[in-house]
DNA sequence: GGTAGATGCATACGCTGCGTATGTCAATGA
DNA sequence: TCATTGACATACGCAGCGTATGCATCTACC
């Protein structure tokens, strides 16, 4: 057969190094994955990675980058759902916290990100996720249905707490349960944004589109 | 001059490496500390530190521990000064970020800490100070100033909004605004949770004890 | 289409840093 | 005073990272 072009040779190297490291990364850990041995894994070696990523935080980035394209596709398509934008930003929240629920998710992205990569608000894809729904909280408060807050601020907040609550469930012997509690929780607190006239706090709360 | 009593010695040598090893992890961080350079600027070896924490990671607790009764001690004052339960559950609010804005706190106790000994809530020590805000959440709920829920999982919610915001707050440009919107949209969503007839939103939010 | 240059990737080497096994000396207690 | 415990240092081996170098293959230009 013929060979393919050097370009899609290359990508394939990249997707390979790529998906080796981040089942490395998602098990043992970023500390104790070997290069050596997730390299070996991928039928590479370490000149390789040193050739593509320079390093292994760079390796590390690219992992999270593919990550977390991942995470706000899936968040977009939970927010284009949903019948209203209040909706969009209850489910939004839900969704953010179950992603969070995914081991791989939670070590790589979560907990060895921020301590090998540094601050996570300055990583491109990040902010992402934060630009959308500071955007959300503003036209949420223009529009009357929130009080007025500083857009941004607020939604470091409620992502902050959606991702302890995340890791909280995680942790938990009883993960289902607490996760009840834990939507529960976030949709009253969430609900108190609510400006008190035009929508009060409804008994029972909203409604859950996942049924969880 | 006599020796000290040889427990004083070993509490001293204690000390020495919880201290000097508290410097470099909050400074180079925990991966990058090196063992033999540090214990070397307590004037000791590396044997010392296996012969009293075992390992690394066991050094990372002590000191964890350290700073994590010094923040609770911080806490529990502030607390202690307010007028009112209430108050006092949107100071220590407050308290909490401003803590974690302090960059040895951000690195050891925020960032590397989880990373290498996994999920803090079953730490002993922060399980102190959400177990004070739990119950603390559970009499303001029974008191009726705050709508029923789940104290604990709310009080998960609360910390980890704090705690990112304070991430936040310390990686902004501009501190000083950045803490004020914090801090602004912090009781905002706090001031979500009380119930409506008892205690409505106040133009202005809750007086600040600070002053930020 | 043949040759020169560039580039993807492997191999080889050195260095740093952790953990353990062993040694030594001082303090305690009978 | 002597035996024993325990605090701490020293010595060694090994794993893992980063770099320098080498090789083979693909592209580019004439």
């Amino acid at each position: 057969m013929a060979h393919k072009p050097r370009s899609e040779m290359i990508a394939e190297t990249r997707a390979k190094l790529i998906a080796a490291a981040r089942a490395a990364f998602g098990t043992v850990g970023y500390a104790d994955a070997s290069m050596d041995d997730f390299t070996a894994a991928a039928g590479l070696t370490r000149g390789a990675l040193y050739h593509h990523f320079g390093d292994k935080k760079g390796l590390l980035q690219a992992v999270i980058a593919q990550i977390d394209a991942e995470m706000n596709e899936r968040l977009r398509i939970v927010m284009q759902k949903a019948p209203t934008r209040w909706q969009g930003f209850i489910d939004e929240s839900i969704a953010y916290i179950e992603m969070a629920l995914e081991p791989e998710i939670q070590r790589i992205v979560l907990r060895d990100g921020p301590a090998v990569l540094g601050d996570p608000t300055s990583w491109p894809s990040q902010n992402a996720c934060l630009r959308d729904m500071t955007e959300n909280l503003r036209l949420l408060a223009e529009e009357g249905t929130i009080v007025a807050t500083d857009p941004e601020a607020t939604a470091q907040l409620i992502i902050g707490a959606t991702l302890n609550a995340s890791l909280w469930i995680a942790k938990a012997p009883d993960p289902e349960v607490t996760s009840k509690k834990a939507i529960q929780a976030t949709k009253a607190l969430l609900e108190g944004l609510l400006v008190a006239s035009s929508s009060p706090r409804i008994e029972g709360g909203s409604p859950n589109i996942r049924g969880i």
